[in-house]
RNA sequence: GUGGCUAUAGCUCAAUGGCAGAGCGCCUCACUGUGGCUGAGGAUGUUGAGGGUUCGAGCCCCUUUAGCCACCCCA
């Protein structure tokens, strides 16, 4: 009795047409990457469990835990713990600052909702053991260069500092206990408007009063310059946060010395992206149009990645999340049209001719073209739908009158047109004609 | 975690409780050395799974699984 196939729900099986989209995705930012001078690293996807253990909370239960002999093990369900591990194992080997990039999936037992699954690919870019600004600033520019190259021309990053939001609730006149609470309402703010927000700092035991002041400041917007401005005079006693503005300031000095684009960054006050680990800027691409939620996130966590190691490792970085990019980019009709992916058809006519055939092939493939061939000399017709179907640009025929003639057979599927080409000159033909 | 919706051919979807269909795709032929286009023909279903009501269930009821939407939460 043959079971039903199905793949483990929350899980999802790519076929060739979706892999070269999300191909695409991930060489397209992975090229992007390395031109800002980001190495490869890869860890495993299994990981001991009291690695991984006591590091996202109540969230356990959705760890994957895995049992091999005496070894308890977990799949990771991020890249970041792992990247924390890997950094404490080989000190000696990395020089710091250390950027790297990793692709991979990660796992989590979640409920399944729109753009969550439970194996979901990321690509993290972090820079280990730097403060500077300017690293937030790389990856800010790696977020927008990234997003835009891979057909995201409307993405635009939203700037925020964890200090800026703490001072906020210490100037506001907010208990330090409801504060979680106050971050939670203002990044509620584009979903459910002034009112929502003041609804919801009023329920979490905010004062009337504290949360007018929140609500202003959350409200202050304009250029980059005119909001830092706003801040400042806000924030004027409070150093923490008046440090965090200027450090805002110089990451987005940095991103116009680079070239990127000032409509692509802004700062928005009520931006918070949780609280977990967060410790300095917080930052959200967001789609202008179509007006789409986040694209992905990231920001500056000093505290985490240095968890396994004497050092402190201040980290900034950010996940292209690879399952959230695809679905959208399917969506909104994105990326490359598909393309003919195969250079060269050849034919089998006979069993007779096959050897000459498949000869034929091995030299083609040695020129470096990506060939398929007849497995069965079936009516040649079939042979061209084959062809056809499969994405091939050239049919290559060599039948009786042609090994007579020496010839080769060689029909342009995209165009019809079909030419008898000397058989030693059959390489240099489908180059040109590429 | 809470509430709602959906599940029928490979895909997208129809079908008053009364013979399971269409479009697209697929296969064959027109065309025994040439694909796409056109025309003619053909195949395809345990109606997600299990149970119940009924003379009779794709349709009604219960259970279950999976997916979608909103909320909650959030790397």
């Amino acid at each position: 009795m043959p079971i039903t196939p199905r793949a483990y729900k929350g899980m999802r099986d790519h076929l060739p047409e979706a892999m070269r989209l999300r191909r695409f995705i991930t060489d397209t930012l992975i090229g992007v990457l390395e031109r800002y001078g980001f190495e490869p690293l890869s860890t495993p996807i299994v990981e001991y469990s009291d690695t991984l253990e006591g590091k996202i909370g109540d969230e356990e239960k959705l760890l994957y835990r895995l049992k091999y002999g005496d070894d308890a093990l977990t799949l990771r369900y991020d890249q970041t713990v792992p990247l924390a591990r890997v950094v404490a194992q080989n000190e000696g080997k990395l020089t710091m600052p250390f950027k790297r990039y990793a692709l991979g999936q990660s796992f989590r037992g979640e409920r399944q909702a729109r753009g969550r699954y439970r194996e979901f690919w990321q690509l993290d870019a972090d820079i280990v053991g730097v403060d500077s600004p300017i690293a937030d600033a790389e990856i800010v520019a790696v977020v927008v260069e990234g997003l835009r190259a891979i057909g995201f021309t409307g993405a635009k990053v939203l700037l925020n500092h964890r200090e800026i939001l703490s001072g906020l609730a210490r100037v506001a006149g907010v208990a330090e206990n409801e504060a979680g609470g106050v971050y939670r309402a203002i990044d509620k703010l584009d979903k459910i408007g002034n009112d929502g927000v003041r609804n919801e700092l009023l329920k979490s035991g905010v004062s009337a009063e504290a949360a007018e002041r929140v609500l202003h400041f959350v409200g202050i917007s304009g250029s980059v310059d005119a909001v830092l401005a706003e801040m400042e005079s806000v924030l004027a006693n409070d150093a923490p946060a008046l440090a965090a503005v200027a450090a805002l300031r110089t990451i987005c000095d940095v991103l116009t010395s680079f070239g990127v684009p000032a409509d692509s960054f802004t700062i928005s006050p009520s931006l918070a992206r949780g609280l977990s680990y967060y410790t300095g800027c917080v930052f959200e691409a967001v789609l202008d149009s179509p007006p789409m939620g986040s694209l992905l996130g990231g920001g500056r966590y000093d505290n985490l990645v240095g968890m396994f190691s004497k050092r402190s490792l201040p980290t900034v970085g950010c996940a292209f999340g690879l399952e959230r990019l695809f679905d959208l980019m399917l969506e909104l009709n994105m990326g490359p049209r598909p393309e003919r992916t195969i250079d060269a058809y050849v034919t089998l006519f006979a069993s007779d001719f096959q050897n000459e055939s498949l000869r034929l092939a091995g030299e083609l493939r040695a020129a470096g073209l990506s060939v398929l061939t007849a497995y069965n000399p079936v009516k040649i017709a079939n042979q061209f739908k084959e062809a056809d179907r499969k994405g091939a640009n050239f049919a290559l025929v060599l039948g009786p009158d042609d090994l007579a003639a020496g010839v080769v057979q060689l029909k342009d599927l995209r165009t019809g047109e079909q030419q008898a080409v000397a058989r030693d000159a059959i390489v240099a033909a489908i180059k040109t004609a590429l």
